[in-house]
Formats: structure tokens, C-alpha cells, sequence
DNA sequence: GTCTATACTTCGATAGAC
DNA sequence: GTCTATCGAAGTATAGAC
């Protein structure tokens, strides 16, 4: 069944450029939006073009997942790192953009076996490494696991905030400002506790003292 | 802009059976799966009598966004209504049917505007509804709403049960046992608290003693 | 209420030239 | 690496007959 066609590299510029302008059109007008011919228009080349670099339509989704992925792990690593490690991971999982691409790619999995398996992939290898770390940030902080165990604490991150965020996009507001108020008044004590000390190879550009969580 | 074409009444039956099978659809295989083609194939239909009920097929989503929005209403009150009402309504959030339909519905939100209103809408109602429940529930199991506010109460109650389940659907389950539990563990002590009394109206075929949560 | 006929658009994908 | 040409399938929607 495996065809013999030609296929670009995935070093090439075109095909970095198809895999943006792809995330582009899906978080703006969903995936069903992300076509050939769409594509190739925002990038200016054929549509034939997208065949070239994605045999089906189901490999560039894969490859864009993939790619999001990278770049989400990434960024969950430097929140991880930072020094106020919960805050940041709030953060991290209150992005709009991301939650809304999220959405995008659950809604693929519900249908599509071969993203389905990518992002399962993916959410696991990210919730393992996050409750790795956030057994070590608790134990600093003196939170027994008994308490609140760290894969709760992992659980919980990833579904408060993102709730939130998609409830918010609804214009759906009631109940967050309490919500936030009451995660902000259980991590005060917490990070207080803590004496500030900057993990030496973190890169932060948020000033070191406690910030109220967004909005 | 407004055309002049004939539309079938709400109360027909085909025009019920369509909305049946475009729930359908949209949960085996997505919404970009409900077109006026397939659902007239299913129902046995010309494909141009779906436009006669709906005019496009906006309408047609709306429609069974209403239509579904309806029987949750409905499924909250009585969840509300019975003798462990904070379980029921864990596992009312936790219907895996229901979140997979839910998820179509939120990429829809994504980008169509008649849906996403409606959408909010409804997801407005119901947050209002649970908190005005709620509030009377934890004051009768004698909890402040300073330590827990009830608004907050249905925001988790909306957040972590649907995460989970999403995540279960991808295979994702690190840290679900340990969250069940301490739901558990906070909900079993204020449940044993108060005296068993059956509503009067509600009808329950769950039995009156205390379950643990579902898995 | 339901159908047939029909117009028009857009889609994914392949073959092959340059 | 990129293009032109081209295929067949499927989409939404309207008009009008029965």
C-alpha cells in the first residue's frame, strides 16, 4: 500500500512554513479549516505542494502535533524550573491559544486513530515528567503525598485552568474569580515558606516576587 | 436576506429522527461527519429534506444544541435533587458520552458564532443553576462558604471530572485512582454527616448507601 | 412532506513536466 | 523543489414537481 511518491526532507523551509501557517488556520478557524489549497495559499506555493512534504492529510496533522508537542515540553521544563514552580505551571496551562489549539486536537482524536495514539504519546510522557517534578517541589514545600499527592496536584493543573481559559472564551466568568482567589490563597503560605533561590540555569523574565495569579 | 423557502415544524417526527442522527454522527465521528448527505442516508431521507427542516447547516447545530442542552438541564436537576447530590453530580460530569459530544460542541464554539452564543447560553444557565444548588447542599453539610465557595465547587465539579474522562478516552490515566480517591476521601465524611432523606419527588435507581466514585 | 434535478464549490490525491 | 493538469468524490443549497 506504501506509495512511491517523492517526499520533502523535514529540514526544508517550505515545510516549517506549511506547518505554521497549518496551526495558524486551525486555532483561527478550526481544523476543518486546515485544506490543501488554504494552506498552499497562505504560503504562496501550489496546493499540489502540500502532497509533496505530507502524503495525507493525517500525516501533517501528526506532524503538526508533533511539533507541538516539542514545544510544549519545553516550555512546561522552564515552568517547572522557575521559582515559583506552581504559579508557573498555572500560567502554562492558562494560555488561550494553547487551550484553544488543545480543543482542536481533542476534538481530531475523537476520530482519527493515528492523532489519537500522537497525543496520547504526548499527554502521558507530560504528565509523567510533571509529577516527577511536582513531587519534588511539594516535598520542598513540606506537602506531604498523603495530603495531596503529586499526580493529583498534576491532574488538577491541567484542569482548573484549562476549564477556566474555555469557560472564559464563552464568556462564562462565574465562580473563576473565586477559584483563582482560593488556588491563590493555598499557594501564599506555600511559596512564602520557601526561601527564593533561583535555579541557576532558569531564564525568567517575571520579577522574583509573588504574583496574584492572572487576572 | 431572509428567504421565502417552506420549513417543517418542530414537532415532526423526521425532523427529530434527524436530530437523533446528527447526535449520533457528530459523537462516532465528529462534527465534520454530520453533513446533509450522511444524515439523510441514516435516516433514510432525500439529502435536500434536511435543508427543508433546517435551512443550513448552522441552524441544524443550533438546533441540536438547544435540543441537547435541554435534556442536560433536566439530568442536572435530578442529579441536584438526589440524596448524594455532590456524587451525582461527579458522575453526571463524568458520562463519557456526554463529554465526547461536549468536545464537538467546544471546537464548534471555536469558530461558529450562532453556536458559540448558544453554547454560552446554556453553559451560563446551568453554572448558575449548580451554584445556587450547591450553596444549599454545603451549608447543609455544614460547610462554610468561606472555605469553599459554592461557585467554586461547581467549577471543579465541571473541570476535573471531564479532564479525566477526556484523558481516560486517550488511555491517559496517571494520577485519576489517586484524584477519585481524594474526592472520596473529602466528600464520604460530610455525606455520612447528614441524615439519609430521601427528596420526595425524585425517582433514584441508585441505591441509598454511599458509593464510591465510578472506577 | 418528500422527491428529482441541478448548479456550483471545494476537497484530497496522483501523474508528470520543468 | 515546485508547478500544471486532471480526476472523482463530496459538500451546501435552491427550484420546482408530485
Amino acid at each position: 500500500m506504501a506509495s512511491s511518491r517523492r517526499i520533502g526532507i523535514e529540514s526544508s523551509e517550505t515545510r516549517a512554513r506549511l506547518l505554521d501557517a497549518a496551526e495558524q488556520l486551525m486555532k483561527e478557524e478550526g481544523y476543518p479549516a486546515v485544506t490543501t489549497r488554504r494552506l498552499a495559499d497562505r504560503v504562496g506555493v501550489s496546493n499540489q505542494l502540500v502532497h509533496y512534504y505530507f502524503r495525507t492529510m493525517d500525516d501533517l496533522f501528526v506532524a503538526l502535533m508533533r511539533h507541538r508537542a516539542q514545544i510544549n515540553h519545553r516550555r512546561l521544563l522552564e515552568a517547572l524550573e522557575s521559582e515559583q514552580p506552581l504559579r508557573a505551571l498555572w500560567e502554562f496551562n492558562s494560555d488561550p491559544e494553547a487551550v484553544r489549539t488543545a480543543v482542536e486536537f481533542m476534538a481530531l482524536t475523537n476520530h482519527r486513530k493515528l492523532i489519537r495514539e500522537e497525543c496520547a504519546r504526548h499527554a502521558e510522557q507530560l504528565r509523567v515528567l510533571e509529577t516527577e517534578a511536582l513531587a519534588r517541589v511539594l516535598k520542598n514545600y513540606g506537602v506531604k503525598s498523603e495530603v495531596l499527592p503529586p499526580a493529583c496536584l498534576s491532574v488538577l493543573m491541567a484542569s482548573l485552568p484549562r476549564t477556566m481559559v474555555m469557560e472564559a472564551g464563552l464568556g462564562v466568568l462565574l465562580g473563576h474569580a473565586e477559584t483563582k482567589d482560593l488556588i491563590d490563597r493555598y499557594l501564599r503560605p506555600l511559596e512564602k515558606r520557601r526561601k527564593a533561590r533561583r535555579h541557576s540555569s532558569s531564564k525568567l523574565k517575571n520579577p522574583p516576587k509573588t504574583k496574584r495569579l492572572h487576572r
